[in-house]
DNA sequence: AAGTATTATCGTATATTTGCGATAATAGAT
DNA sequence: ATCTATTATCGCAAATATACGATAATACTT
Protein backbone atom coordinates (compact mmCIF):
# COMPACT_ATOMS: atom_id res chain seq x y z
CA UNK A 1 0.00 0.00 0.00
CA UNK A 2 0.79 3.83 -0.22
CA UNK A 3 2.19 3.22 -3.45
CA UNK A 4 3.03 6.54 -5.18
CA UNK A 5 -0.02 7.28 -7.75
CA UNK A 6 1.43 10.99 -8.50
CA UNK A 7 2.79 9.70 -11.96
CA UNK A 8 -0.71 8.87 -13.08
CA UNK A 9 -1.69 12.76 -12.88
CA UNK A 10 -1.28 15.19 -15.35
CA UNK A 11 1.84 17.67 -15.95
CA UNK A 12 0.31 20.62 -14.72
CA UNK A 13 -1.49 18.60 -12.21
CA UNK A 14 1.69 17.89 -10.19
CA UNK A 15 3.55 20.94 -11.43
CA UNK A 16 0.85 22.74 -9.25
CA UNK A 17 1.24 20.14 -6.51
CA UNK A 18 4.77 20.49 -6.00
CA UNK A 19 4.38 24.12 -6.03
CA UNK A 20 1.86 24.34 -3.21
CA UNK A 21 3.18 21.30 -1.46
CA UNK A 22 6.69 24.02 -1.31
CA UNK A 23 4.57 26.74 0.04
CA UNK A 24 2.32 24.27 2.65
CA UNK A 25 4.24 24.86 5.63
CA UNK A 26 4.18 27.81 7.74
CA UNK A 27 7.85 28.17 8.31
CA UNK A 28 8.74 28.19 4.33
CA UNK A 29 5.53 30.42 4.35
CA UNK A 30 7.77 33.01 6.67
CA UNK A 31 10.67 32.43 5.01
CA UNK A 32 9.27 33.66 1.56
CA UNK A 33 7.90 36.58 3.33
CA UNK A 34 11.22 37.39 4.60
CA UNK A 35 12.86 37.20 1.30
CA UNK A 36 9.97 39.40 -0.47
CA UNK A 37 10.33 41.97 2.39
CA UNK A 38 14.31 42.65 2.18
CA UNK A 39 15.24 42.84 -1.35
CA UNK A 40 19.29 41.67 -0.16
CA UNK A 41 19.48 38.19 -0.31
CA UNK A 42 19.54 36.67 3.08
CA UNK A 43 21.06 33.83 4.52
CA UNK A 44 21.03 33.14 9.06
CA UNK A 45 18.68 36.07 9.71
CA UNK A 46 16.13 33.97 8.76
CA UNK A 47 17.11 31.60 11.57
CA UNK A 48 16.68 34.15 14.21
CA UNK A 49 13.26 35.14 12.72
CA UNK A 50 12.13 31.58 12.67
CA UNK A 51 11.15 29.31 16.25
CA UNK A 52 13.26 26.86 14.45
CA UNK A 53 16.70 25.21 14.51
CA UNK A 54 19.75 26.45 11.90
CA UNK A 55 19.16 22.70 10.90
CA UNK A 56 15.70 22.98 10.55
CA UNK A 57 15.88 25.87 8.78
CA UNK A 58 18.37 25.04 6.40
CA UNK A 59 16.13 21.92 5.90
CA UNK A 60 13.15 24.25 4.49
CA UNK A 61 15.71 26.45 2.38
CA UNK A 62 17.03 23.24 0.74
CA UNK A 63 12.99 21.96 -0.37
CA UNK A 64 12.51 25.91 -1.61
CA UNK A 65 15.03 25.62 -4.09
CA UNK A 66 14.76 22.22 -4.93
CA UNK A 67 11.06 23.13 -5.69
CA UNK A 68 12.56 26.14 -7.90
CA UNK A 69 10.86 28.90 -5.69
CA UNK A 70 14.11 30.87 -4.54
CA UNK A 71 17.38 30.75 -6.21
CA UNK A 72 20.86 30.22 -3.41
CA UNK A 73 24.39 31.17 -3.80
CA UNK A 74 27.33 30.15 -1.85
CA UNK A 75 28.70 33.92 -0.53
CA UNK A 76 32.22 32.84 1.33
CA UNK A 77 31.31 31.21 4.28
CA UNK A 78 27.25 32.22 3.90
CA UNK A 79 24.85 31.42 1.77
CA UNK A 80 22.24 34.24 -0.32
CA UNK A 81 19.31 33.35 -1.26
CA UNK A 82 16.15 35.14 -2.96
CA UNK A 83 13.00 34.20 -4.85
CA UNK A 84 12.56 33.51 -8.08
CA UNK A 85 9.59 35.20 -8.82
CA UNK A 86 9.76 33.59 -12.57
CA UNK A 87 8.24 30.65 -10.83
CA UNK A 88 5.64 32.26 -8.74
CA UNK A 89 4.49 34.48 -12.23
CA UNK A 90 4.20 30.53 -13.77
CA UNK A 91 2.16 29.25 -10.66
CA UNK A 92 -0.58 32.22 -10.84
CA UNK A 93 -0.66 31.58 -14.49
CA UNK A 94 -1.42 27.60 -13.83
CA UNK A 95 -3.37 28.13 -11.14
CA UNK A 96 -5.73 30.80 -12.78
CA UNK A 97 -5.92 28.75 -16.05
CA UNK A 98 -7.48 25.98 -13.55
CA UNK A 99 -9.80 28.02 -11.49
CA UNK A 100 -9.62 31.52 -12.42
CA UNK A 101 -11.58 31.70 -15.76
CA UNK A 102 -14.48 29.62 -14.13
CA UNK A 103 -15.20 31.82 -11.21
CA UNK A 104 -17.82 33.72 -12.84
CA UNK A 105 -18.91 30.86 -14.80
CA UNK A 106 -20.23 28.92 -12.04
CA UNK A 107 -22.78 29.46 -9.20
CA UNK A 108 -23.10 28.03 -5.54
CA UNK A 109 -24.85 24.79 -6.38
CA UNK A 110 -25.26 23.35 -2.65
CA UNK B 1 11.26 15.17 18.01
CA UNK B 2 8.87 16.21 15.79
CA UNK B 3 7.28 18.80 17.84
CA UNK B 4 4.35 20.30 15.78
CA UNK B 5 5.75 24.12 15.79
CA UNK B 6 3.22 25.18 13.37
CA UNK B 7 1.21 27.22 16.28
CA UNK B 8 4.49 29.33 16.70
CA UNK B 9 3.46 31.14 13.67
CA UNK B 10 1.13 33.66 12.47
CA UNK B 11 -2.57 33.19 11.35
CA UNK B 12 -1.75 34.27 8.14
CA UNK B 13 0.77 32.25 7.64
CA UNK B 14 -1.37 28.85 8.57
CA UNK B 15 -4.05 29.72 6.62
CA UNK B 16 -2.08 29.97 3.89
CA UNK B 17 -0.09 26.99 4.44
CA UNK B 18 -3.81 25.15 5.42
CA UNK B 19 -4.95 26.11 2.06
CA UNK B 20 -1.80 25.30 -0.35
CA UNK B 21 -1.59 21.92 2.12
CA UNK B 22 -5.02 21.13 0.85
CA UNK B 23 -3.94 21.30 -2.52
CA UNK B 24 -0.87 20.00 -2.36
CA UNK B 25 -1.57 16.50 -4.17
CA UNK B 26 -2.31 16.05 -7.71
CA UNK B 27 -5.70 14.05 -6.84
CA UNK B 28 -6.85 16.80 -5.03
CA UNK B 29 -6.34 19.73 -7.65
CA UNK B 30 -7.76 17.12 -10.18
CA UNK B 31 -11.30 16.85 -8.45
CA UNK B 32 -10.56 21.08 -8.20
CA UNK B 33 -10.67 20.89 -11.93
CA UNK B 34 -13.02 18.18 -12.36
CA UNK B 35 -15.77 20.12 -9.98
CA UNK B 36 -14.34 23.65 -11.84
CA UNK B 37 -15.30 22.38 -15.27
CA UNK B 38 -18.92 20.69 -14.38
CA UNK B 39 -20.87 23.44 -12.87
CA UNK B 40 -23.18 21.03 -11.77
CA UNK B 41 -21.86 19.19 -8.19
CA UNK B 42 -20.86 15.58 -8.59
CA UNK B 43 -19.97 12.69 -6.42
CA UNK B 44 -18.79 9.33 -7.74
CA UNK B 45 -17.83 10.46 -10.89
CA UNK B 46 -14.65 11.61 -9.89
CA UNK B 47 -14.26 8.39 -8.89
CA UNK B 48 -14.13 7.12 -12.37
CA UNK B 49 -11.94 9.89 -13.48
CA UNK B 50 -9.41 9.60 -11.00
CA UNK B 51 -6.92 6.65 -10.45
CA UNK B 52 -7.47 5.80 -7.40
CA UNK B 53 -9.70 3.61 -5.07
CA UNK B 54 -13.56 4.83 -4.18
CA UNK B 55 -12.57 4.84 -0.17
CA UNK B 56 -9.34 7.33 -1.22
CA UNK B 57 -11.13 9.70 -3.12
CA UNK B 58 -13.54 9.67 -0.29
CA UNK B 59 -10.31 10.68 1.86
CA UNK B 60 -9.46 13.17 -0.31
CA UNK B 61 -12.77 14.45 -0.57
CA UNK B 62 -13.31 15.10 3.26
CA UNK B 63 -9.49 17.04 2.90
CA UNK B 64 -10.99 19.17 0.73
CA UNK B 65 -14.44 19.89 2.64
CA UNK B 66 -12.65 20.35 6.18
CA UNK B 67 -10.18 22.62 4.62
CA UNK B 68 -13.12 24.72 3.34
CA UNK B 69 -12.62 24.38 -0.31
CA UNK B 70 -15.25 22.93 -1.35
CA UNK B 71 -19.16 22.20 0.03
CA UNK B 72 -20.66 19.11 0.09
CA UNK B 73 -24.17 17.92 0.81
CA UNK B 74 -26.01 14.39 0.67
CA UNK B 75 -28.37 14.07 -2.13
CA UNK B 76 -29.82 10.99 -1.19
CA UNK B 77 -27.82 7.89 -1.70
CA UNK B 78 -25.02 10.15 -3.05
CA UNK B 79 -23.30 13.39 -2.08
CA UNK B 80 -23.20 16.30 -4.43
CA UNK B 81 -19.76 18.83 -4.43
CA UNK B 82 -19.06 22.34 -5.64
CA UNK B 83 -16.39 24.16 -5.22
CA UNK B 84 -16.28 27.26 -2.45
CA UNK B 85 -15.17 30.12 -4.25
CA UNK B 86 -15.04 32.42 -1.45
CA UNK B 87 -12.50 30.67 0.01
CA UNK B 88 -10.57 30.89 -3.57
CA UNK B 89 -10.86 34.42 -3.59
CA UNK B 90 -9.16 34.69 0.27
CA UNK B 91 -6.74 32.28 -0.36
CA UNK B 92 -5.60 34.81 -3.51
CA UNK B 93 -6.28 38.13 -1.65
CA UNK B 94 -4.06 36.47 1.20
CA UNK B 95 -1.07 34.86 -1.55
CA UNK B 96 -0.91 38.71 -3.11
CA UNK B 97 -0.71 40.89 0.16
CA UNK B 98 2.29 38.83 0.65
CA UNK B 99 4.34 38.60 -2.66
CA UNK B 100 2.46 39.72 -5.14
CA UNK B 101 3.03 43.45 -4.61
CA UNK B 102 6.64 43.18 -4.44
CA UNK B 103 7.31 41.85 -7.64
CA UNK B 104 8.06 44.99 -9.13
CA UNK B 105 10.40 46.18 -6.83
CA UNK B 106 12.22 43.02 -6.32
CA UNK B 107 15.04 42.33 -8.75
CA UNK B 108 17.02 39.34 -8.97
CA UNK B 109 20.18 39.01 -6.96
CA UNK B 110 21.75 35.90 -6.91
C1' DA C 1 48.57 26.67 10.52
C1' DA C 2 44.88 27.23 13.77
C1' DG C 3 40.77 29.27 15.13
C1' DT C 4 36.09 31.18 14.17
C1' DA C 5 31.70 31.89 12.13
C1' DT C 6 28.31 30.31 8.99
C1' DT C 7 25.80 26.85 6.61
C1' DA C 8 24.88 22.00 4.95
C1' DT C 9 24.36 17.28 5.82
C1' DC C 10 23.72 12.99 8.55
C1' DG C 11 21.37 10.16 11.70
C1' DT C 12 17.43 9.51 14.31
C1' DA C 13 12.77 9.76 16.47
C1' DT C 14 8.13 10.82 15.86
C1' DA C 15 4.07 12.50 13.30
C1' DT C 16 1.46 12.76 9.32
C1' DT C 17 0.00 11.39 4.72
C1' DT C 18 -1.28 8.18 1.28
C1' DG C 19 -3.54 4.26 -0.25
C1' DC C 20 -6.29 0.10 -0.13
C1' DG C 21 -9.75 -3.45 1.17
C1' DA C 22 -13.41 -4.42 4.19
C1' DT C 23 -17.27 -2.86 6.32
C1' DA C 24 -20.87 0.30 7.82
C1' DA C 25 -24.33 3.70 6.75
C1' DT C 26 -27.80 5.76 3.85
C1' DA C 27 -31.84 5.89 1.10
C1' DG C 28 -34.14 4.57 -3.12
C1' DA C 29 -36.15 0.36 -5.66
C1' DT C 30 -38.34 -4.25 -5.67
C1' DA D 1 -38.96 -6.07 4.58
C1' DT D 2 -35.14 -6.96 1.46
C1' DC D 3 -32.11 -5.84 -2.08
C1' DT D 4 -29.17 -2.56 -4.50
C1' DA D 5 -26.33 1.36 -5.41
C1' DT D 6 -23.67 4.96 -3.56
C1' DT D 7 -20.72 7.01 -0.23
C1' DA D 8 -18.29 7.29 4.34
C1' DT D 9 -15.54 5.33 7.79
C1' DC D 10 -12.30 1.95 9.98
C1' DG D 11 -8.10 -0.47 10.30
C1' DC D 12 -3.90 -1.21 8.61
C1' DA D 13 0.78 -0.88 6.01
C1' DA D 14 4.07 1.84 3.83
C1' DA D 15 5.96 6.21 2.59
C1' DT D 16 7.02 11.08 3.63
C1' DA D 17 7.54 15.03 6.38
C1' DT D 18 9.10 17.44 10.48
C1' DA D 19 12.33 18.51 13.84
C1' DC D 20 16.53 18.28 16.41
C1' DG D 21 21.44 17.61 17.86
C1' DA D 22 25.82 16.36 16.25
C1' DT D 23 29.04 16.73 12.87
C1' DA D 24 31.13 18.04 8.49
C1' DA D 25 32.29 21.48 5.16
C1' DT D 26 33.48 26.12 3.79
C1' DA D 27 36.14 30.21 3.74
C1' DC D 28 37.50 34.17 6.25
C1' DT D 29 40.67 35.92 10.19
C1' DT D 30 44.52 35.78 13.18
Amino acid sequence: MAFNKKEEFSAKEQSLAAFTKAISHPARIAILNVLAKKNECICGEIVDVLPLAQSTVSQHLKELKMAGLINGTVDGPRSCYCINWKAFEKFNSDFNSLFEKLKEVNAKCC
